[in-house]
DNA sequence: ACGGATCGTTTGTGTAGCGCCAACCATTTA
DNA sequence: TAAATGGTTGGCGCTACACAAACGATCCGT
């Protein structure tokens, strides 16, 4: 077997007992089990997992066209409409018309917007610290700092891995 | 705007001490993304992102109980079945019944199914690549480890918050 | 200035994932 | 022997989405 093994000289020995060992499914578990978590912490204050990832997503890039929001979210133009309806039904969103191209609306955060978010992140620490457990406080650090360099990379958008790919590579 | 950023200097231990930022929202992103990114080099293989968690879970602990699957996967139980019938009618997983309790069933990972999910892997490196591709090699060896032994953490069953939570403490 | 593209919006349809309930074996335990 | 438990099946229903169509407002190329 050919091991992927790349140089990891640095922390505690990797037990890569033997084979190609991917994160996706590690993060696809749990992201699962943090956003069950969160629903009901999150519930009373309004708020919907993926209302929380919009929120966080526009405080980082203030200033989104609905479809660039589209793009990061990575869900379609449509769904967008009602995720933002939402979330400036409640005031913390504001839709403006961009000026350069008046059929474009620049989405941001408003200052209600931002407390709402800190507000929900602050109840997301009970959340967190039941599925992060394992963890301690400065790997948790570690960690969201890897989360968030990596969610900004470009999503990604199409033609670029441009597919027909060997992909046997491994 | 008050926009995080508040003294971080002096004290180089304690590190983010700013705003409230948690990791969960972008755990959710960032597995969708990979999640949306997966199927499609998956369904050659005759898996979803679902079964590739199930796998990977199964090979982390081998021999399993199927409600304790229900338990680590947080779905329900009657779910886990429809689960394991697919994986089982592509000889991927095993379930044979206890010696100690022949009401349950044990489940485990046959010699296929860890080829097979092996060669899954294998395929998700591509949408590992694009999805992780802001981090360097090493930091993704990290990340990996971190998830890992995050979700190893018990899967908070029941009482065991019993802090008389404050709560409100953030 | 006209026609075609583009952004946002509404409405409607379809599908997948999943919780939940109820009924039913086989088995274990009281 | 009765009650509880693990697994299984079937059905109901909800939520999150994608996808398509149609429409107003706006931009842009010719």
């Amino acid at each position: 077997m050919f091991r992927a093994v790349r140089k990891l000289a640095h922390m505690a020995a990797v037990p890569v007992e033997e084979s190609e060992h991917r994160s996706g499914p590690l993060l696809d578990h749990l992201a699962r089990r943090m956003r069950l978590r969160s629903e009901s912490v999150l519930a009373p204050l309004g708020l919907r997992p993926r209302h929380l990832v919009a929120l966080t997503v526009l405080r980082d890039s203030e200033g989104m066209s609905q479809q660039g929001l589209a793009g990061t979210l990575q869900i379609d133009g449509t769904n967008v409409v009602g995720l933002l309806n939402d979330l400036e039904a409640e005031g913390l969103v504001e839709r403006r018309r961009s000026p350069e191209d008046r059929r474009r609306h620049v989405v941001s955060l408003t200052g209600a917007g931002a407390k709402r978010l800190r507000e929900a992140e602050c109840a997301l620490a009970v959340a967190e610290d039941e599925v992060l457990g394992a963890l301690e406080p400065a790997e948790r650090d570690t960690l969201y700092e890897l989360l968030r360099r990596a969610s900004s990379g470009r999503p990604v958008s199409c033609v670029e891995a441009t597919g027909d790919e060997p992909d046997a590579a491994c």
